[in-house]
DNA sequence: TCATTGCTTGCGCAATTACGCAAGTAAATC
DNA sequence: GATTTACTTGCGTAATTGCGCAAGCAATGA
């Protein structure tokens, strides 16, 4: 059996990493990075958006714990934290034709 | 190859559909709807919502193309359109802890 | 130390969302 | 036809979101 306070916990958690790619910009960002890390202004230049809009919608994924970020010197790198979030964004797509 | 065009359209659809995965009473209703089919009325009671909320919480879950609904005399009972909804929720749950 | 590059954070605004409540529609029963 | 049951839709509101822009912070180099 299970309580219904996780269930409503899992839930909830669920739906935050639903929401964090709820956006075609943060799921663009996703196929990027399915290829190796990248650095913010890569993203942003690939994506199409400002430098600090990327850096917000990076923010929103990497709360979602999407992805993680490294420090080079003074670019920052991110990378997908869970390469398991291809296969929900491939499983998706599915669903959504 | 593939037009950016039509990768925008796929990105944009899946975007529509984790958006409608990202909210928990929804997904409690994606819950209760793996078992079969159910009723306006038991839906907004299980998950714990007046029946208006409930209804619009289910038009958005029928925009994005995861439940169909089928009137039977008075009532109106919601099932899942596809069942590989529940393969995205399973791996999203898995992301998420 | 000062300037530059790369990124993050704060702020204001327009747009979207979730909700309660009231009103409207559809089907069954009286 | 009128009432009841089941659901949808409209409306107002508070909260959240995405964005541009300006300012701040960190690291490198002059």
């Amino acid at each position: 059996m299970e309580s219904t306070l996780t269930a409503d916990l899992v839930r909830d958690r669920a739906a935050t990493v639903a929401r964090a790619l709820s956006d075609a910009k943060r799921l663009c960002v996703v196929e990027r990075l399915a290829d190796g890390e990248r650095s913010v202004s890569d993203l942003s230049r690939d994506v199409g958006c400002q430098v600090p809009n990327m850096s917000q919608h990076l923010a929103v994924l990497r709360a979602a714990g999407i992805v993680t970020s490294r420090r080079e010197g003074s670019t920052v790198f991110y990378r997908l934290a869970d390469p398991q979030v291809l296969e929900v964004y491939r499983i998706l797509q599915q669903v959504a034709r």
